[in-house]
RNA sequence: GCCGCCAUCGUCUAGCGGUUUAGGACAUCGCCCUCUCAAGGCGGAGAUCACGGGUUCAAAUCCCGUUGGCGGCGCCA
């Protein structure tokens, strides 16, 4: 049993995209290949943007994946819990904190405006200066504090940041990286309603977690060095961290609505498989020597490591995904297939699209049509012509297959129809031996005869294999219907 | 503007100084298989390893610079 502790730790401000999932998978991955536990924090800090919702749409999303955490909403460990941070802070958790670094002299209240502060910034900025709160309220006296809070302003909590002198990040992914501490301001760590910033709260709570790994986006690298120092100033040991590239869109900028799909749980609805999503994602940013493409789960837990990691950033490319998931329909059972098959319609609510549909059938249809499936939401479309009354015959198979060679597809499907209906033996094989009989004995090729059986009985020029698919109709449905194929397409000729 | 990160086929990537005529996968094209559509098999095309300097007997691989992309610079996370 390793030590090895990480967490994802999201905030609920919109649905589980697609970068966080493949955080959350990384993180996840890495507990599971270490032995570790994996910590699902909620960042609910803002409490603006923050809602119930969100975090539902989080949780059900990690549960769809079955990216399970063994610390978290629903997993509470008492020691560490809660793994809301609002909740946190309701406990004085944050406060205690705030109050030692004030009375270590490491924070101070700031009473400056928003307003103001963002004047400091732009002056600093068009003085070609990285823009900087200034630091007016840093030595105020107590007299000083005590008569802004006579105005009635209210105060911010700053955080006293060196500054001399350089911070180095050696990060697991990127190797040393260094921040000049001169460039960095006295950023908030707890807001005028109490309630803690991102930058403090995390490393308070992964102090408090004993969090040994932050694995997260590379968006946070500039953040790390305030957050080392925070764990300076409380004489913390510190996480070690790991950096990971971005995913971007096909236009090289960040994955945004106007890529397509973003959300995790859109991808669900789309009949993706989460072996697929999980399978593709761990391609993003990590590989193997050999640079394997396929893996199941179990191998993904056995071969991830951290030091695999890329360092560039990838685009997301959504043509590749969709052969994973070809992929990994074809790997599933019929009977798998079925499975995930009805769950999806649950999930979407079209459980109506099968009402009257006879399982067994439905089941040997997906079986036939599985090579074809790229997306759960194919099936439907592919299958549904074995459970008609009456089949639906689109133009081109009547175009192509009954009026271009009218004569003998009237004889062919004429002949079918009556003889098919003694034939005893209506496997497969069987039929396939009738048909190609048929063709010998009329003097003409097996594809006039295939063909129009084909599309008399499914009404499409595409479909599963021909024989098989007679097989799993049935005898009863297949004569019905070479009986109405006479009746409405040839009925009036002569044989 | 300041700081940081990154840079190999269209895309994901292998490569960690010589074994490279730069390998694999997706996409694309062609052929084969074949009752259709797929799937599968085989093959093609596709990368002057962003550019420019070094270091070295030898560089995609190490160093520096340039350019470009991305990220951060919030009482957002």
């Amino acid at each position: 049993m390793s030590d090895i502790r990480v967490r994802f730790a999201p905030s609920p401000t919109g649905d589980l995209h697609i970068g966080g999932v493949r955080t959350a998978l990384f993180n996840w991955l890495f507990a599971k290949n270490s032995g570790g536990k994996f910590i699902l924090r909620i960042e609910d800090t803002d409490e603006a943007r923050s809602t119930d919702a969100s975090t539902q749409v989080i949780l059900d999303a990690m549960k769809w994946l079955e990216l399970f955490w063994d610390e978290g909403p629903d997993n509470e460990i008492a020691q560490y819990a809660p793994y809301y941070q609002m909740k946190r802070k309701e406990a004085g958790i944050y406060q205690k904190y705030i109050d030692e670094l004030i009375a270590k002299d490491l924070a101070y209240p700031c009473y400056c405006s928003p307003e103001e502060v963002d004047e400091m910034r732009k002056k600093a900025q068009s003085d070609k200066l990285p823009p900087k709160y200034d630091g007016s309220c840093r030595n105020l006296t107590i007299a000083q504090r005590k008569e802004k809070e006579a105005l009635g302003r209210g105060a911010v909590i700053r955080f006293k940041t060196p500054q001399d002198g350089k911070t180095v990040l050696n990060d697991l992914i990127r190797g040393a990286v260094e921040f000049d501490n001169a460039l960095l301001d006295d950023f908030v760590i707890m807001k005028a309603n109490g309630v803690p910033t991102y930058n403090f709260a995390c490393v308070i709570d992964d102090y408090l977690m004993k969090i040994t790994h932050v694995l997260r986006g590379d968006d946070h690298i500039s953040n790390t060095p305030r957050q080392m120092h925070i764990y300076d100033a409380f004489g913390w040991d510190k996480p070690r961290f790991a950096h990971l590239a971005m995913i971007l869109g096909s236009d090289g900028a960040r994955l945004s609505k106007r890529h397509g799909h973003t959300s995790v749980l859109e991808y669900r609805k789309e009949g993706y498989l989460r072996e697929a999503l999980i399978n593709y994602l761990a391609l993003l940013g990590w590989s193997t020597p050999d640079s394997r493409q396929l893996f199941t789960i179990d191998e993904l837990k056995k071969e991830f490591s951290i030091e695999r990691c890329g360092v560039s950033p990838s685009i997301f490319d959504p043509a590749k995904l969709l052969w994973l998931n070809g992929e990994k329909i074809r790997s599933k059972t019929p009977e798998e297939l079925f499975d995930l098959f009805i769950d999806w319609l649950k999930y979407t609510g079209n459980e109506s699209i099968i009402d009257g549909w006879n399982k067994e059938l439905l089941k040997s249809a997906i079986a036939l049509e599985r090579d074809k499936i790229k997306l759960l939401k194919d099936i439907p479309h592919l299958v549904n012509f074995f459970f008609v009354e009456d089949v639906a015959f689109d133009e081109e198979a009547v175009k192509k297959v009954f009026e271009k060679s009218k004569e003998s597809a009237s004889l062919v499907i004429k002949e079918a129809a009556q003889r098919l209906r003694a034939q005893s033996d209506f496997s497969a094989d069987a039929l396939e031996k009738f048909a190609r009989d048929l063709a010998v004995e009329k003097g003409i090729g097996t594809g006039k005869v295939f063909h129009p059986i084909r599309a008399a009985v499914s009404g499409r020029t595409q479909g599963p294999s021909l024989f098989h698919m007679m097989e799993v109709m049935g005898k009863d449905k297949v004569v019905k219907r070479l009986d109405a194929a006479v009746e409405k397409f040839f009925a009036a000729d002569k044989n």
